[in-house]
DNA sequence: AGAAATTAAATTGCGCGCAATTAATGTTGG
DNA sequence: CCAACATTAATTGCGCGCAATTTAATTTCT
């Protein structure tokens, strides 16, 4: 009775240590690009589709303007990307690639394949992990579990 | 051949947006303990193990000084812990649980069976789920493929 | 049309996480 | 013994992540 309630601490240490080796991994492949690994997460989701508004970008990769405001200015600042006031809508804020920007994908491909082979790449298990990970995730979101109110 | 490089990426996002899930779900839950998620891991070390040099909790959690020391001044300041000096090798510093940092542990019981509920809690998914993270976690660390050398 | 409510982004403040440096203590080798 | 080296924390600087607030633009309701 008192083994089992740590497992999900241990669950969320796993998880905890793993994201951050991750990227600790990332950052000798992504410093020569001049990108942070939250940057690299933006750059992907503008090589995907480009002309985005903030709030696309941070329904995306779950991030608010307060996390992203600062970080496309740098990437603005690094010429990779520009931010604009939508005409039609002047509260929002569309962020296009420059040419430079494009040109980074280029650079970047190799990247998710060094980072597969670093981890062992065993695909199958990658993609179950991953599922998991998602589904875990989107549980935590919904909270349904009364969290916030102190356990019995 | 275009889809299946971008898998590792597609893992370490779902790591990097769990996580952040993850810590969201337990800051209601230790918000009424005033511990943030990384000092609940540090009591969590010292709970487990009272006493420990910096650097223990520090290998422990793959946390550096630059981490730990301001925040163990903050669980300090909480009136939660100590930290002195040792007195055989002045290099290193001491840290102990107050009596209050002590009971808190009996606060933070419910934390872990929350936690678990709020995921679903399929015990053995989560088992299986952690042992695969730790691994890859570790086969990160080690970064047996060239890592930091351009890729190809 | 005009007031109230809503939405989008920016701003402020705080706590990590980590690289790089510094300061102090210990250890080792000549 | 003492000089070179190693180890431990602390410090500095920067970039997230997010809660809370603010500002500006748009929508909605009457």
């Amino acid at each position: 009775m008192t083994s089992a309630p740590k497992l999900s601490d241990q669950l969320c240490f796993a998880a905890y240590s793993f994201t951050h080796a991750l990227t600790r991994a990332y950052r000798p492949l992504l410093e020569p690009l001049g990108l942070t690994y939250p940057q690299y997460l933006v750059m992907l989701v503008l090589w995907e589709a480009d002309g985005q508004t903030v709030k696309e970008i941070g329904e995306r990769l779950r991030l608010d303007s307060g996390t992203l405001t600062p970080l496309l200015k740098r990437l603005e600042a690094a010429h990779y990307l520009t931010r604009r006031r939508g005409q039609q809508d002047e509260r929002q804020v569309i962020v296009h690639l420059t040419d430079e920007g494009r040109a980074l994908s280029e650079k970047a491909a190799g990247v998710p394949v060094d980072l597969g082979c670093a981890m062992g790449a065993d695909w199958p298990e990658i993609a179950e992990l991953r599922d998991h990970l998602i589904k875990l995730r989107d549980r935590l979101g919904e909270a349904g579990c009364a969290i916030g109110e102190p356990g019995a």
